[in-house]
RNA sequence: GGAAGUUUAGCUCAGCUGGGAGAGCAUCUGCCUUACAAGCAGAGGGUCAUAGGUUCGAGCCCUAUAACUUCCACCA
């Protein structure tokens, strides 16, 4: 590899050969181990139908950055990678697409439907995998899973015969949510509720006479949001304690239309403050009156067929659209007199997630899993604390599902997907739930027996996701060895769907947590805050950004700045961001390069280390050890901001800048030699803590820096260590910090040309502090601008500071800068304008007074003094005592500049 | 109806266990200083939504209010 880096950074090409060198050594791959400690993290299955979006790729980059960290720290890491056959988004897919060919579902029949669904897989199933490889995303691809593979039909079998075994699963006519679009029926969870604007229709039925004729006279009115549901009503409710109706108990009034007499039943369901109190009930197609129709023992009378037109029990509406029958009844109603006034209304309506069709509620044998049970220790876990959720706030979320959980509805009217193991027999109907088709009916001895033809929702596999890929129902090494998994990496919007049921699961499953953490992020919006959707059309492609900026770009963007749980949008200009720092670290790398030339640096004594060295040694292990901090707390974006400010503020505009001279001046070859040891050393360290974020850019220039290891990825990640606290060092550069900064504030603000040098003096009564500018005169030098560095001793007992000023002989008109416990003096050939210097000093005078006010009203403070803490109180007396100095030196200086 | 989140610089957002308000972008000034103009140096800009409270000390904890967002429920 050569050691000539371009001017600017460029990923492309990059970044696709070193993924290829990562695949090719194999690093990727986990292999069950008893002598490591495992880390294991199993990929949220991206759907085979799907596109990688940027929801995927912050999900992806935050599942990398951990296994990357952990793998570094000498975790046996294992990314358990794999698709979702995603059943209804993909059978949709394929119905579209063979619509555009004129073939209908139905008439292509359900084996050769499924060929077109496995063709449909092999073509696309792949795109998204190669897709997560652009990110970048360590994967251990060997193990590549899909939820329709062997495994996991074996899982799901095992899991849905032992269900029913136990009673979990069972089947029954129930009150289902009903999709007349997709012809199936769908999860509460699969509801989304929309406010649509409608009609409330106010109608009356007439009560029955005791001589069993409609009464023309008294009615019952009531309101009602879907007026075509009136053809199964089957009942009238009312509040068994309102009085208004207490004379109808017990009668019953006639549906009109339909000519059906119907009872007036009473049910403390039924509100009385809403309308008039009245509620026309219709079990077929209402969840809360189906409720009451069982309650009451009411006959359910289903008016509907699938895809919600009118059916045979509708009369004269039979084979009508639900909204024309909706229409058309209204106008018989309102002939018939029976329409008492139509009132504008909005509501919710329930529609489905995907096709964001208005479900229908229908009546119809399901297979149902019993939640009760099940769930609690699922609520148990994540109460004690075995399962953490991260952020916190997530639990109150989680509780607000678990608690008011519902049997889940599995059973899917859709071919592709995972086809329910029950088997019916075909002469005397008994079903039998078994692995395998059974030979003979176990009741009659019929030796032909029919399978169940419906699917299992597509979440009931995934719910199996974290053992089913690891080899479960088999006690595999890997189930053994890397189960429970570490940590669970998504988005809040899926902790119903799949989180809560992958819980459950894998408790009653494996007896076992499927995770330790879940970690959760938000959504990725537009930079308007809109949620990036096709319709809209906002939405933001990753991999053209990849293209434009590189994966580490769009990494680096994606984490920075985002806390967990929150969402966060999108913005160009932060990828540029990302990617000017790319750059900033490829020249910075670059630079070191360029003047460590083709030479081996040996290792330094510890005695030829400078100051300024022990000063980025010691800044650097604070960030290791705050970086490792950060990221085991999986505060991820907190973790990058500190590499970030570390890797640009300190070391490239301070470190490099302090060690340029000593790296031109070949005079001191042992000065120089320490100085490119730490530039490497430090440089190789930072750019391990960036290795998770950005993996294709310090993997570049780590194996341009050093031959002797063939990978940043597999190099072990840095350690905090004692021995390299240098806190005297760290003292000491800061106050050269503060004095160049104070130097570079006084010529700009008096308008010096920066290639003007100047004669600098730095006036102390403090050794120490002249020692410290003396072992950095150097570097000071240059980085104040100075032609000449001049130290200058002054004493009390000699007339302190301002004596000690004149003998030195610094003109009057020089300029000063004050810091802590040194003055520092700039002449310049010409005069200064006395009146602006005095006016820069009692700004800093008035700014100083203010300071040591605060820190005088707090040492003042008696319950300060008695209450805060040791350190915090030295803290602000050493604050103290530098403040006043200060301020001393500027009166001083200010009386003699009157 | 219930719950959660957000409210910090012109914009977008960080701010971990309470201890002198931060970043990026934008703005202004000066620099092509032999790693980087995708850069360097400097500057301006904030009653941390509002009102109370706890505390020696509050952006952070508590209470209330307001605005925005989201989730859950679904009263016909």
């Amino acid at each position: 590899m050569s050691r000539e880096l371009a001017k600017t950074y460029d990923p492309k090409g990059i970044e696709d050969r070193l993924y290829e060198k990562w695949l090719a050594k194999k690093y990727f791959h986990a292999e069950p181990d008893e002598t490591r400690k495992p880390f294991t993290i199993v990929i949220p299955p991206p759907n085979i139908t799907g596109q990688l979006h940027m929801g995927h790729a912050l999900d992806n980059t935050m599942q990398d950055i951990l296994i990357r960290f952990k793998r570094m720290q000498g975790y046996n890491a294992l990314w358990q990678p794999g698709t979702d056959h995603a059943s209804i988004a993909t059978e949709v897919k394929i119905i579209e697409k063979l619509k555009e060919e004129g073939i209908d579902k139905h008439d292509l029949g359900r084996e050769k439907f499924l060929e077109r669904a496995w063709e449909w897989k092999k073509e696309y199933g792949g795109r998204i995998i190669s897709q997560l490889k652009k990110m970048g995303s360590s994967c251990d691809w060997d193990r590549e899973r899909f939820t329709m593979d062997e495994g996991c039909n074996k899982a799901v079998t095992e899991v849905f015969v032992k269900m029913h075994e136990k009673g979990y699963i069972y089947k029954g006519a129930r009150i289902i949510n009903w999709c007349p679009v997709c012809n199936t029926s769908i999860s509460d969870a699969e509801v989304e509720y929309q406010e649509q604007a409608g009609h409330l229709w106010h109608i009356k039925y007439p009560v029955m006479n005791e001589d069993g004729t409609p009464s023309k006279t008294e009615f019952l009115t009531f309101a009602t949001t879907r007026p075509e549901t009136m053809l199964g009503d089957t009942a009238v409710a009312i509040h068994p304690e309102d009085e208004r109706y207490s004379h109808l108990i017990g009668k019953s009034v006639m549906l009109p239309i339909m000519n059906r007499v119907i009872p007036v039943v009473t049910d403390t369901y039924v509100d009385r403050e809403f309308g008039t109190g009245v509620v026309k009930i219709t079990p077929a197609h209402d969840p809360n009156d189906f409720e009451v129709g069982k309650r009451h023992d009411l006959p359910v009378i289903n008016v509907m067929n699938d895809d919600a037109t009118i059916n045979e029990n509708g009369g004269p509406y039979a084979g009508m659209d639900r909204y024309e029958a909706r229409k058309a009844i209204v106008e018989e109603l309102k002939r018939q007199g029976l329409l008492v006034k139509i009132e504008d209304y909005t509501h919710n309506v329930g529609t489905h997630d995907r096709c964001k069709t208005t479900i229908e509620p229908l009546v119809k044998e399901q297979w149902f899993v019993r939640m009760d049970e099940l769930i609690k220790p699922a609520v148990e876990a994540v109460k004690n604390g075995e399962i953490r959720l991260i952020p916190e706030r997530m639990e109150k979320t989680y509780f607000n599902w678990t608690d008011n959980i519902r049997d889940w509805c599995i059973s899917r009217q859709l071919w592709w997907g995972h086809r329910i193991p029950a088997y019916y027999c075909d002469k005397c109907g008994e079903v039998v739930v078994a692995k395998e088709m059974p030979k003979r009916c176990p009741g009659c001895g019929h030796d032909h027996l029919t399978q169940d033809p419906d699917t299992l929702d597509t979440w009931f596999s995934s719910a199996l996701w974290p053992f089913e890929t690891l080899g479960w129902p088999q006690e595999t090494e890997d189930l053994k060895y890397f189960y429970p998994t570490d940590v669970l990496v998504t988005g809040y919007d899926i902790i119903f769907f799949w989180v809560i049921r992958m819980i459950f699961s894998g408790y009653e499953q494996t007896g076992k947590r499927p995770f330790k953490t879940v970690l959760f992020h938000g959504l990725v919006r537009d930079s308007q805050g809109r949620k990036m959707s096709k319709s809209l059309g906002n939405g933001i492609d990753p991999l053209e950004i990849i293209d434009q900026y590189g994966a580490d770009a769009l990494r680096l963007t994606l984490i920075t700045g985002n806390a967990p749980g929150n969402d966060m949008r999108f913005y160009y200009e932060r990828v540029e961001n990302s990617r000017n720092f790319a750059n900033k670290v490829w020249n910075a790398s670059r630079f070191i390069l360029m003047n460590m030339g083709e030479e081996k640096i040996a290792a330094p004594d510890v005695s030829a280390l400078e100051p300024v060295d022990r000063w980025i040694l010691s800044k650097l292990n604070t960030l290791v050890k705050d970086v490792t901090d950060n990221m085991e707390n999986f505060e991820l974006g907190i973790a990058v901001q500190k590499v970030y400010d570390f890797i640009w503020d300190e070391f490239c505009d301070w470190y490099i800048e302090m060690v340029k001279p000593r790296l031109y001046n070949s005079d001191d070859e042992a000065s120089r030699n320490a100085a490119l040891w730490t530039l490497r050393s430090v440089l190789i360290d930072a750019l391990k803590l960036l290795h998770p974020y950005m993996p294709f850019i310090t993997e570049e220039i780590f194996c341009t820096l050093q031959s002797e290891e063939e990978s940043i990825m597999i190099s072990r990640w840095p350690v905090y260590t004692g021995e390299r606290c240098f806190a005297k060092e760290e003292k000491a550069i800061g106050i050269i910090k503060e004095a160049v900064r104070g130097i570079r504030n006084v010529r700009t603000e008096m308008n010096v040309a920066p290639g003007r040098k100047a004669h600098v003096y730095v006036v102390s009564e403090d050794q120490d502090i002249l020692d410290v500018f003396g072992e950095g005169k150097l570097f000071f030098a240059s980085l104040a601008y100075a032609s000449e560095v001049t130290l200058v001793k002054a004493s009390a007992e000699e007339g302190g500071m301002a004596a000690a000023k004149d003998k030195a002989g610094i003109s009057q008109d020089a300029v000063s800068v004050m810091i802590a416990g040194a003055a520092l003096y700039i002449p310049f050939a010409e005069l200064v304008d006395i009146a602006q210097e005095i006016e820069r000093l009692k700004k800093e005078e008035k700014r100083l007074e203010g300071e040591l006010a605060r820190v005088n009203n707090m040492l003042s403070n008696e319950r300060f003094l008695s209450k805060a803490p040791e350190a915090k109180i030295n803290e602000e007396k050493e604050k103290l005592t530098k403040y006043t100095r200060m301020m001393d030196q500027v009166k001083e200086r200010l009386g003699q500049l009157k």
